[in-house]
DNA sequence: TATTGTTATACTCTATAACTATA
DNA sequence: TATAGTTATAGAGTATAACAATA
């Protein structure tokens, strides 16, 4: 069936596209494809979020990170040691609570983390490219109170 | 260091807010588990996806399914065993080409998508509670625009 | 008793390759 | 040769349980 201008006319809208939390997940797992794309190689998202919480918050301990990230501690012990392999952080004692390792950047972390940002936001240039600016700061600040605890 | 009024003052924005992507995946993950939570036992996110698009487009094909939902076939097949299994879809196989499976729900597979579908709705209501009607349609409209070929 | 970091392990999800049957 | 459906398998991501050290 077509309206007289020749648009395909829906007799009811997809029931998909009711759904908020399709939208989401289609746009985000197109954004991870653009990560994966211009990064993947060399960090991936969930390891990109965890080394910008330790620049963001200098001293973090990797239970706080958990906390923040909603990620298991029992997964973040073989990314921090990889890091520290890597020589992007450097994990630091506490001298106060001998089980806390606080974490910091290196000053190659720290570059590398530059990097990988400025590339990341590049890269959101092209995958939200449709939108203008305004739009992607409207987007931004609906995403955040939907799972901040607002 | 606070200002005047005593909330804290970031000298600089927290990196990860810049971050599209990042509010994408964490508002995502919170739908997903909210749609666990109230529907986890009986249907997942995926399985509901591909039964809502054969109940949009009856005698839709796997290979389809696969194309517009980006799923491979080689995943397709087991889950829509399953459905069958579960007596939820019918595969009636093409006339004319014999390599096709047409793909239908089944009395009791309309019905239980039906369910299925009011009960997630319900559930964004809780996990969506923050933002206004409008608010939400706006979030609909810029994620569509996203992922969608537009 | 609770928490941190750690290890081992299981489970789910997704990706790849190869096969058959049809076209 | 190309496509549909299928099977087997590998990998990544995440979750659970248990442990030693420390508080």
């Amino acid at each position: 069936m077509t309206s007289r201008r020749g648009r395909i006319e829906l007799t009811t809208r997809p029931e998909l596209d009711d759904l908020l939390g399709y939208h989401l997940r289609r746009a985000s797992i197109l954004d991870l494809a653009g990560f994966a794309e211009a990064l993947g190689d060399e960090i991936k998202p969930v390891a990109f979020t965890v080394l910008c919480l330790i620049d963001e918050t200098p001293g973090i301990t990797a239970a706080e990170i958990g906390r923040q990230a909603r990620l298991q501690r029992a997964n973040l012990a073989p990314m921090l040691a990889e890091f520290d392999g890597r020589g992007l952080i450097e994990r630091r004692l506490d001298a106060e609570d001998q089980r806390i390792q606080r974490l910091h950047l290196s000053q190659l972390g720290a570059r590398a983390v530059a990097d990988w940002r400025e590339r990341a936001l590049a890269q959101e240039d092209r995958t939200f490219g449709t939108l203008t600016s305004d739009e992607r700061e409207t987007l931004r600040g609906l995403l955040s109170r939907i799972w901040k605890d607002v």
